[in-house]
RNA sequence: GGCGCCAUGGUGUAAUUGGUUAACACGCCGCCCUCUCAAGGCGGAGAGUUCGGGUUCGAUCCCCGAUGGCGCUACCA
C-alpha cells in the first residue's frame, strides 16, 4: 500500500530508565489512538542514549505495561544506541554547513563557570567561547585527538517558534537558547540530536509527547531548520499530576503502569481512564440526553480520537475515578471473558478452583457486581471457588460471634440436609420458618450463615449464594459454623 | 532567578468560540429498596468560572496586569 501524506507516522519514544509510568502510557495510548484513527502508524522507539541510567530490564519492563494496556506498534522497537552511525552522520552535516563547532570546555570548567554565573546573577548558559575558534584550528586540536564535544550554534538573535497542534503558537527569544550540545566527548549523542535525526529519518509526520519537551522543542526546530527539513505537527500533552497538583511521583503512590494491573485493574478500565485524562470527546461524547459519556471501548476511542479534544491544562490522576471504571468494566465483561483474567489471581493466590467450569462461571457472574477488582476474585471472594477459605474476622465478630446464632445454624444445616429440593425460594422458606420455629429474626440467622458459608459480611442475596454453593458445600460449612474463629 | 505554558465545584471535563438558572461524570451527603454490601432509583450540598482592571449593551469566552501551579533551565531523556 502506498503511502500519502494524510497516513501520519508517530512514535512512542520512552526511555528505559525507569518502569512504564502512567504520564509514558498515556503519551503511547494518544499516539496509539491517533495512529489508529488515521490508519497510520506507530513506531516504537527506545531512547537509551543514556548508558547509564538505561537497562534492558526496563526496556522489557516499558513492553510489557505496553502489552498490558493493549498498545500495539508498527515498527520497532528501535534502539538509538544501535543507530549511532545515523547521528555521527547527522552531526556531520550540521557540522559541515556551520550549524554546530567543537567544544574543548570540559566539564569541570562548564560546571565551574555555571555556578559562577549563577552566583553573579547571570543565566547560566554556555558562554560560547569554543564558537569563536577557527573552524581548521578546531579540527587540528581534535584530529591531535584532544577530547571535544559538538555544540549546535544557536543563532544569536531572533526568536524560533513553532505552531504547536495543542497550544497554538509557541515562541523562544534564541537569546534564550543555549549553544546546546548534540555529540558528548564521548562521541555519543545526546537526546536533542538523537531525536531529530530519529523523527527525521523514522519520516514522522506528527511527535505526540509531554508538555514537558516544549522547552525543547525549539532546539528541534533550529535542528530541522539547520538541516533542510520540513517540520512535522508538534503535539504537547499536558502532564498528569498527583492529588496535591505537583508531578506524579512515586510519593502519590503507583506510577508504574504494571503496579495497576497488581492492584487488580482490568486493563481496558485504565487505558479508558488515561484516555479521559486531558483529553475529551466533546459534543462527540455525548448521549442522546446530552449527558457526557466516559465508558468508551477501544474502538469507539479510536474513531472519537483527535488532537483537537486535548487540554491544555495538567490533569490530576483520581484514583477513586479509575476504582470506578474498573468496576464499570467488571460489571460489564461476562464471566467467560472475565475467566482469564481471574485464572493469574487465583494463580497469584496459589489455588484452582475445586468446582466445574460452569459453577466457577456462574459464580464469578454472581459476585462480579460487587467485585472493586480482579483481586477481589481471589481474596474477598475465595470461598465461592474453592473450600479452602479463610473468614473475615470482622465479619465473624459482626455476625457470628453469637455462639446460641452459630448453634442454630448447626441444626438449620441437618434442615438442608433433609430438604430434597434446594433452589433460591425453598432454601429461603427452609430458613424463615426455621427461624420463626426458634423465634428468632431470620435476618440474624441470614446474617450469620452468609459469614458461614463465604466468609465475607458482603455477598449476593443469600439464597442465591446457596444455590450457587449447592446443596453439600452449604450444609457442611453451616454444620461447621461452631469452629469459625476457633481455628 | 530567567524563559515558557496553564488557570471553570474536591477531581476529570462541557458550555452554538460574547447572550445558559454555568452542564455532565467521579467523589461526597441524605432517602428509598433490603438478608449484608454493592448496584439501582430519587433528592442534595458543592464553582458565579484564581484575583484586579479594561473592551462591550453584555463576558467563562477577547485584551492587559497580578497571583498561583507546572515545565525547562545538564556532555539526562
Amino acid at each position: 500500500m502506498s503511502e500519502s501524506v494524510s497516513t501520519p507516522r508517530v512514535r512512542f519514544a520512552p526511555s528505559p530508565t525507569g518502569y512504564l509510568h502512567v504520564g509514558g502510557a498515556r503519551t503511547a495510548l494518544f499516539n496509539w489512538l491517533y495512529a489508529r484513527h488515521f490508519g497510520g502508524t506507530l513506531i516504537l522507539r527506545i531512547e537509551d542514549t543514556d548508558f547509564e541510567r538505561s537497562s534492558e530490564e526496563m526496556v522489557e519492563g516499558i513492553l510489557e505495561g505496553m502489552r498490558w494496556l493493549g498498545l500495539n506498534w508498527d515498527e520497532g522497537p528501535f534502539y538509538q544506541s544501535k543507530r549511532l552511525e545515523l547521528y555521527r552522520q547527522t552531526a556531520e552535516k550540521l557540522l559541515a554547513s556551520g550549524h554546530a563547532y567543537y567544544c574543548f570546555c570540559t566539564r569541570e570548567e562548564l560546571e565551574q563557570r555555571r555556578a559562577a554565573a549563577v552566583a553573579a546573577g547571570r543565566p547560566p548558559m554556555y558562554d560560547r567561547r569554543c564558537r569563536r575558534i577557527e573552524k581548521d584550528i578546531a579540527a587540528q586540536r581534535k584530529a591531535a585527538g584532544e577530547a571535544c564535544a559538538l555544540r549546535f550554534a544557536v543563532p544569536e538573535g531572533g526568536a524560533t517558534s513553532f505552531e504547536d497542534a495543542v497550544f497554538g503558537k509557541v515562541e523562544f527569544s534564541n537569546a534564550e537558547i543555549e549553544d546546546f550540545v548534540l555529540l558528548r566527548s564521548d562521541g555519543i549523542p545526546t537526546y536533542h540530536l538523537s531525536v531529530v535525526a530519529d523523527d527525521i529519518d523514522m519520516r514522522l509526520t506528527h511527535i505526540i509527547r509531554g508538555a514537558d519537551h516544549i522547552s525543547n522543542t525549539p532546539k528541534q526546530v533550529l535542528q530541522y531548520r539547520a538541516l533542510g527539513v520540513q517540520l512535522p505537527v508538534f503535539a504537547h500533552v499536558p502532564l498528569i499530576l498527583g492529588p496535591d497538583k505537583t508531578r506524579l511521583s512515586k510519593r502519590h503512590g503507583a506510577t508504574s503502569v504494571i503496579a495497576y494491573k497488581e492492584f487488580g485493574i482490568v486493563p481496558e478500565a485504565f487505558r479508558n481512564f488515561l484516555s479521559l485524562l486531558g483529553w475529551t470527546p466533546g459534543a462527540a461524547g455525548k448521549d442522546a440526553d446530552g449527558k457526557d459519556r466516559e465508558i468508551f471501548g477501544s474502538d469507539e476511542l479510536i474513531r472519537l480520537f483527535s488532537l483537537d479534544g486535548i487540554s491544555k491544562s495538567n490533569a490530576v490522576f483520581d484514583n477513586d475515578k479509575l476504582a470506578w471504571f474498573n468496576t464499570e468494566y467488571i460489571r460489564a465483561y461476562d464471566a467467560q471473558k472475565l475467566l482469564p483474567l481471574i485464572e493469574e489471581e487465583w494463580a497469584k493466590a496459589g489455588f484452582t478452583p475445586d468446582r466445574s467450569q460452569d459453577e466457577v462461571l456462574a459464580a464469578i457472574n454472581l459476585v462480579k457486581p460487587r467485585a472493586r477488582n480482579l483481586k477481589d476474585f481471589a481474596i474477598a471472594f475465595r470461598a465461592y471457588f474453592i473450600d479452602s477459605f479463610e473468614y473475615d474476622p470482622a465479619a465473624v465478630a459482626k455476625f457470628l460471634k453469637d455462639d446460641f446464632v452459630r448453634a442454630l445454624l448447626v441444626e438449620l444445616a441437618a434442615r438442608y440436609e433433609s430438604t430434597a429440593e434446594f433452589t433460591e425460594a425453598s432454601t429461603e422458606q427452609v430458613l424463615r420458618e426455621f427461624a420463626e420455629e426458634k423465634g428468632v429474626k431470620a435476618g440474624a440467622l441470614i446474617n450469620g450463615s452468609r459469614v458461614a458459608l463465604t466468609g465475607q459480611a458482603v455477598a449476593p442475596s443469600l439464597f442465591a449464594v446457596m444455590v450457587n454453593l449447592g446443596k453439600n458445600r452449604v450444609v457442611k460449612r453451616l454444620a461447621a459454623a461452631n469452629n469459625v474463629g476457633t481455628v
